[in-house]
RNA sequence: GCGGUAUUGGUGAAGUUUGGUUAACACACCGGUUUGUGGGUCCGGCACGCGUGGGUUCAAAUCCCACAUACCGCCCCA
């Protein structure tokens, strides 16, 4: 083997990439629906794009961020996730102008990089199909925004995830508790595993969903966030929850359910599958949240935005196991093998005719024996399929043939070419 | 970034413990099975090489080292 593809790298061939575009063209389609219209922005993007607003101690900067310097010595950095990005093409190109309607609803699908150790549904190349909603802040639109991604699953025939949210209430909510945390786990310190020792003063949150058993223990009676929450969050949560009720969707609240980036606040919510393919427990397969600030942050105005991210790969996983026959299948409506070279120019013809009418059709070009060509014929999943020669040529009718009944009708050829679908039921 | 397991034709793999020269078996594929028609049967073909590079040895798929990649756990996350 001369070359590997790079590490956390895969290539998608025929076989596999049929079901990556009905799931693109399935997304499309709901998100039309709700009046997202599609966004392309870079693949890679300044490195302070992502350092500035996904958070500078958040694991994604300080480690898994795909970074380099190009030959004008720029810090690069492939993106990492979707939203920076389109919050910065949304400022830069002043989408948030009067003329622009509001909130500025877009959606993106395409390649993220994170600079990590690869697993199954864990890559370094890997896919998201996002959205966001930008420039509002109503609980209105984050009910919207969660039931567009539970509208997804549903027709993807994939019902059976778990709807769970939370709230980090905003910047002075989420302060308060970050330091009531510290103070109830700073008693505890000796008893911290000691991955959460070093999370207590960086990221204090994050001891909540760790997966030590001991830190699971002290963090059941550590203090709730709910109980920081100021009346202005606890009334946008009430209003969200209440939404989500009347829309009749199910969701569980966990309290302990952070991010890894900075820029979240409010709604955050992730839809989680315990499906086998994900080994034991729930795995995360859309995350999504508000980010009221990222706005500013980034140079627009004062206002708050939405979104999420589902990543494809494993979305692809979960398809495979719950709803296989999602996959579509690889289907021809006809097959021409050919008995000689005059057939065999027929054939030629007849396929471009009724390639003309929209027949998915294909022929032999490898001039084997007839036998073999019919047997193509099955390994390519035709429907029907006809023999053609000189008898055909001279006689001006052929055999055309059904591959499940085994029946076989007449056929004038110029009547075919005329209206094939009449022919290929 | 840390720890572990693995890597043999197009595919699934046996063989690695006990180094010894036909790399088993199966599937797929290719050719044939007598004139131009069905997924079948039967016959035949299909790794000069065992992830890559070194080393040990009379001899290495098998032992040792390094590297690469995949997978699992941690970190983290889609």
């Amino acid at each position: 083997m001369d070359y590997q593809k790079p590490k956390g790298t895969a290539d998608l061939l025929p076989g596999t990439t049929g079901l990556w575009e009905k799931v693109e063209a399935n997304a499309r389609e709901v998100f039309r629906q709700f009046g997202y219209r599609g966004i392309r922005t870079p693949m890679f993007e300044d490195y302070r794009v992502f350092a500035r607003n996904v958070g500078d101690t958040s694991d994604i900067v300080e480690k898994e961020m795909y970074d380099f310097h190009d030959k004008g010595d720029r810090h690069i950095a492939l993106r990492p996730e979707g939203t920076a990005g389109v919050v910065r093409a949304y400022v830069e190109n002043k989408l948030y102008g009067p003329e622009y309607p509001k909130p500025y609803k877009v959606y993106y699908m395409g390649p993220m990089f994170r600079y990590e150790r690869p697993q199954s549904g864990r890559q370094r190349e890997f896919h998201q199909i996002g959205v966001e909603a930008l420039n509002n802040e109503s609980p209105q639109i984050d009910v919207e925004v969660i039931a567009m991604a539970m509208a997804l699953f549903r027709k993807f025939g994939v019902p059976n995830v778990k709807l769970v949210i939370n709230t980090l209430g905003d910047k002075q909510v989420r302060q308060d508790y970050r330091e009531a945390l510290i103070n109830y786990l700073k008693p505890h310190y000796d008893e911290l595993s000691a991955d959460s020792q070093e999370r207590l003063y960086k990221n204090p949150l994050r001891v909540l969903d760790s997966k030590d058993a001991g830190d699971q223990k002290l963090v059941a009676d550590a203090p709730s966030i709910l109980d920081y929450l100021d009346d202005e969050s606890q009334a946008y949560f009430d209003q969200v929850q209440a939404l989500l009720k009347e829309l009749g969707i199910d969701y569980e609240i966990d309290t302990n359910m952070v991010r890894g980036l900075d820029y979240y606040n409010h709604t955050i919510f992730e839809i989680m599958s315990d499906s086998p393919v994900f080994g034991g427990g729930y795995t995360t397969v859309c995350a999504g949240g508000r980010y009221n600030g990222l706005i500013s942050q980034l140079g627009g105005p004062e206002e708050g935005g939405i979104g999420f991210g589902m990543g494809v790969e494993r979305l692809m996983l979960l398809l495979e196991q719950e709803n296989p026959d999602f996959a579509p299948q690889d289907q021809l409506d006809l097959f021409l093998a050919s008995a000689d070279d005059q057939g065999d120019n027929l054939a030629f013809e007849l396929l471009n005719k009724v390639r003309q009418h929209g027949i998915v059709a294909d022929k032999d070009y490898s001039g084997v024996k007839v036998g073999k060509q019919i047997k193509e014929a099955f390994r390519r999943n035709a429907k029907y399929f006809a023999v053609f020669g000189d008898r055909e040529v001279s006689a001006g009718q052929f055999q055309l043939k059904n591959a499940a009944t085994k029946d076989a009708v007449e056929v004038k050829v110029a009547d075919f070419a005329a209206d094939p679908a009449k022919y290929l039921k």
